[in-house]
DNA sequence: CGGGGCGTGGAAGAATTCGTTCATCCGGTT
DNA sequence: AACCGGATGAACGAATTCTTCCACGCCCCG
């Protein structure tokens, strides 16, 4: 019987296997193999890397996420590739933020992945993105600031003018945003309304740092958010081609470019890197 | 070997069991019977009867929580037990929400159980609880506004002049507020910030709905939040004494009382109830 | 005082799952 | 063209877990 996708390479097959646990928190080798349509064997390989990497945690019948968002029931993932890129990108981004900033986080995946990174350090975090004030909500280390409004469904962020009107009485030093789109004109994004709250956050910040994997360069979006020179930072990967770097840093802004290690595939020469910065739900198995 | 608690019934073992696999999303056999100290047999039955009552899902290996609180990591659950009157009293508030009201959730773990119920119905939905926020935002059926200001890392509400603001522009048609103790002087919670910041919603919205357990009338709390005449509605369970009855509707109150059944123990009558509303993890089986 | 219900602990057989091994297929390389 | 590494699927024994059954202690009630 052949596979119910036409052709899945190996990488995306484990995306795929995080995304459902991500979404449902567990899920049985029945399950994954129903879904996927592979034999129980690959899924039983997919599951044992993906342990390995501590995104997942096998127990006896199925398996458990541990990995990135924890608890947030389901992102908007327009791309759940660019996985290795975006955690690249967090890791260099986080190297802008000092204990005791203030900090914008914007809503994305990028974003999140920053911010997962950010748990357990001292900060002011304000942010309009649900499942990014879940990471820091239960922390006691830092404060935490919902910009409230409209819920987007899809994305959890919250726009419009209430959150706009929000942010007018607020500072930061740093505001992190994501987009979808980066040309020569500037920085894009999707959403109408959320483009109107990214401009107040900005304007609310003494820094922007705009995160975005090279895919987004060279493109446009629906709508414009602003031109090249409003950001201080943008950080991206290795990637992105001479050309832009070019464009970027001669647009006045400082380019950071993370380089991509880990494949996804060897086993990663670091790991233990993502799960130490939350606690991952561990089985103490007595016996 | 006897068991590390003193005695423990086995309602208050089952209970502390869910508070474990709340709180860990899952637990092994193993991890039971350790903290627990009995049998693994006990463990089994146990997880029988939490299941049998939708609050558990048992796997080949350990169990996944399936009830209350999906996923909020913890609530501040100053009282563990009592939740066979919430789940009570919030079956009986949610009639009177109708499809398509605007309504506005306060937090606490009697509001969270409301929620619970009324995700699914078509409603406008204003809150300033990041619990309930997660409930509705994944809803594309129902609008959610999200109270923003600073959170508070142990019950994860928004609270303070940011939230205080951000009501006034705002209007529902009914607010359901949760309170710490309620005695003749009126009602009051335990938070400053909060009782400030719930006296906007009252006077934002047209019928203002006060769920208590019984146990929480006869006393006080550290803030006055309204005397009872400024309530409309008021729902508790069958525990509350006739005294109180005839004092709350004695202030112009309509009083519901709901009818505490599932005694914890027993087989409920009519189980599924706590399941139908949301789409607990379900386990495909396709062998 | 004896019986019945309830909760508990343990054991044996049945069922499921896991780890390992092996054969096959595909694409890139020499 | 031949080779080789990576990925896949299948099968088998081993390990773990589940279900069922039974005996014991406790408490209430007749």
């Amino acid at each position: 019987m052949p596979p119910s996708q036409s052709t899945l390479t190996v990488q995306e097959r484990r995306q795929q296997i995080l995304e459902l646990i991500r979404a449902r928190h567990f899920a049985t080798l029945d399950d994954l193999t129903g879904v996927l349509g592979v034999s129980e064997s690959t899924v039983r390989r997919d599951l044992e890397a993906l342990e390995e990497e501590g995104e997942a945690h096998r127990i006896h019948g199925g398996v458990l996420y541990t990995g990135s968002s924890p608890k947030l029931p389901h992102f908007e993932m327009r791309q759940p590739m660019r996985w290795a890129e975006k955690k690249a990108i967090a890791r260099m981004a986080v190297e802008l933020i000092q204990p005791g900033d203030s900090i914008l986080l914007d809503g994305g995946s990028t974003t999140y992945e920053v911010a997962r990174l950010l748990t357990g350090m001292p900060l002011h975090v304000v942010t309009n993105s649900l499942p990014v004030a879940n990471l820091f909500a239960s922390s006691p280390i830092s404060d935490l600031v919902f910009l409230g409004g409209s819920i987007c469904p899809r994305s959890g962020v919250a726009q419009g003018p209430l959150a706009d009107a929000m942010i007018g009485s607020l500072r930061v030093r740093k505001a992190i945003l994501s987009v979808a789109a980066v040309n020569e004109q500037g920085f894009f994004n999707n959403n109408v309304l959320l483009v109107g709250t990214e401009r107040r956050m900005m304007e609310a910040a003494d820094e922007v740092i705009v995160v975005a994997d090279s895919s987004k360069f060279g493109h446009c979006s629906l709508t414009h958010l602003c031109p090249l020179e409003a950001v201080q930072y943008v950080v991206s990967d290795d990637g992105l081609t001479a050309d832009w770097r070019e464009k970027i840093e001669s647009a006045g802004a400082r380019l950071l470019v993370a380089t991509v290690q880990e494949r996804q595939t060897t086993p990663p020469p670091e790991l233990g890197d993502a799960g130490s910065v939350d606690s991952p739900i561990r089985t103490i198995r007595s016996s």
